[in-house]
DNA sequence: ATGTAC
């Protein structure tokens, strides 16, 4: 395939190199990350960027590689009018997303009680595949999660009024719609509130060394300060969101033999956005999103209980508020300039971050001047980013940037490397207290199964789409 | 990612 050079980090498959192309293919690399990408990635692409309605171009972040139809750190936007919406391009985990909590507490006073923290979270969170949360919802206040995310937890006691604000879409989508979501989704979906999940999804204790904070009054804008723990917190919408998107794949299935669109890949399902059928799977998307934001907030909320004990402490007096809240997997109706005029547009991203620049009216008025705070997972053995967004991401990738690492080896091949128990060893020396449900999960997560996640965000500071604030170090780690 | 298959 032919792969232009547009700039050091950005490369183009023009729109001749695949017969229905509507718009060129615009990967975001180093020409190290492009050479290491899967030739999936390519081929899957340009594959989207043959779907209707597409808008400019079908971009790959540079933690991209192959998913389920469109790659993971993939990011295309289709018109509201004459476009479509797909469930490949959210991801089968709705909302999995990145949550980043500040503390006031420093490294000093953290790192002795870590193995007591560590222990104690992994008792209060519930993780691993299946695991079922402590709490007994009924279908009705499921239903009331699925329509008020965000705001049914607080309500309920599990957390604060100005933890809305640090939320993206402040932890409510409008719009959802439960009469879209199946039985199926409700009855997996009822004990899965407050859980961690497994896979790549965590709860980590982390620390902002002085040599890695890369702009101190941005860091000071963001609460972060010099020898801060702050804990992150990855994970989505559990079977609940998985469920939703397995529904409405088959439903797609049908729906485009009725409207008469032609995909490349099966996996590339899709109907048009204003369709019914389109319109039902966004109402339930959204359901699933708020299921998510609302997990991650009960998470949030067993957090800092488990924090109080161990310190003797209020989480108030503990400065224990969220700096923000991001969604890796969801599509969204944004207005973007294309060919000079606004227009509305349903934006997927699909393991890739929104980065609004300065000056959004999405962007609470905290982070109004600096931009929106992003928060990338690296590996659990190689640290993680806190970004903001910039002007420039705004008209270069629909205010998108990445999303985390990267895989770059299969979790089966990851597993003939090495054990889980040597994995666990080779943290422990290096100051990282792990504690996971599944060794296999483990070994499977190991940081030389993912790319360099350093280069990876360089990458985008480079392209000047987003900008280095932090940089996390792990000091413990919970994981499904 | 996922009650790792209907």
């Amino acid at each position: 395939m032919e792969i232009k050079k547009i700039s050091d980090y950005i490369w183009e498959i023009p729109a001749t190199e695949k017969e229905g192309m509507r718009v060129p293919a615009r990967i975001y690399a180093t020409e190290k990350l492009l050479h290491e990408m899967d030739s999936g990635v390519f081929e899957q692409i340009t594959n989207v960027a043959c779907l209707p309605g597409i808008q400019k171009y079908a971009y790959c972040m540079p933690d991209g590689h192959q998913g389920y139809g469109f790659p993971i750190g993939g990011v295309a936007a289709f018109s509201k009018e004459d476009g479509v919406i797909s469930p490949g391009g959210i991801g089968f985990d709705i909302n999995c997303g990145m949550r980043l909590i500040r503390t006031d507490l420093t490294v000093s006073e953290v790192l002795p009680r870590i193995r007591e923290l560590v222990d104690l979270l992994f008792k209060t969170v519930p993780a691993g595949v299946g695991s079922k949360g402590l709490m007994k919802l009924s279908v009705e206040e499921l239903k009331q999660v699925m329509i008020r995310g965000v705001d049914w937890c607080i309500e309920s006691g599990f957390g604060w009024e100005r933890d809305r604000e640090r939320i993206e879409e402040n932890g409510r989508i409008s719009g959802a719609d439960p009469s879209k979501v199946s039985e199926k989704a409700i009855s997996r979906g009822i004990s899965q509130l407050g859980t961690l999940g497994s896979g790549n999804h965590y709860l980590e204790v982390q620390i902002a060394t002085p040599e890695n904070i890369f702009d101190k009054s941005m860091a000071k804008a963001l609460g972060i300060f010099e020898n801060q723990a702050v804990i992150m917190v990855h994970c989505g919408s559990r079977g609940f969101g998985h469920q939703v998107g397995s529904d409405y794949l088959r439903i797609f299935d049908t729906a485009m033999k009725k409207y008469g669109i032609v995909v490349r890949d099966r996996e590339l399902a899709c109907a048009p956005f204003n369709s019914p059928e389109g319109q039902d799977y966004f109402k339930a998307m959204k359901c699933a999103a708020n299921m998510a934001f609302a997990n991650r907030q009960v998470i949030v909320h067993r957090l800092r209980e488990v924090f109080s004990e161990v310190f003797r402490r209020e989480p108030e007096d503990m400065g224990m508020d969220i700096v923000y809240d991001v969604a890796h997997n969801i599509a969204k109706i944004e207005t973007h300039e294309v060919d000079g005029v606004e227009k509305e547009l349903v934006v997927h991203r699909k393991g890739s971050t929104r980065c609004f620049g300065p000056g959004r009216a999405e962007l609470p008025e905290i982070y109004r001047k600096t931009g929106q705070p992003v928060i990338i997972g690296g590996s659990m053995e190689t640290g993680s980013y806190l970004l903001v967004g910039t002007e420039k991401a705004m008209s270069e990738t629909f205010g998108s940037t990445m999303h985390g690492s990267g895989r770059t080896m299969s979790r089966a091949a990851a597993k003939k490397k090495v054990t889980g128990s040597e994995i666990k060893k080779k943290m422990e020396e290096e100051g990282i207290i792990v504690k996971s449900t599944s060794m296999t999960g483990l070994a499977e997560e190991a940081g030389f199964a993912y790319k360099n996640i350093s280069e990876v965000v360089d990458t985008m500071e480079m392209a000047g789409v987003s900008r280095k604030v932090v940089r996390l170090k792990p000091i413990g780690n919970i994981k499904g």
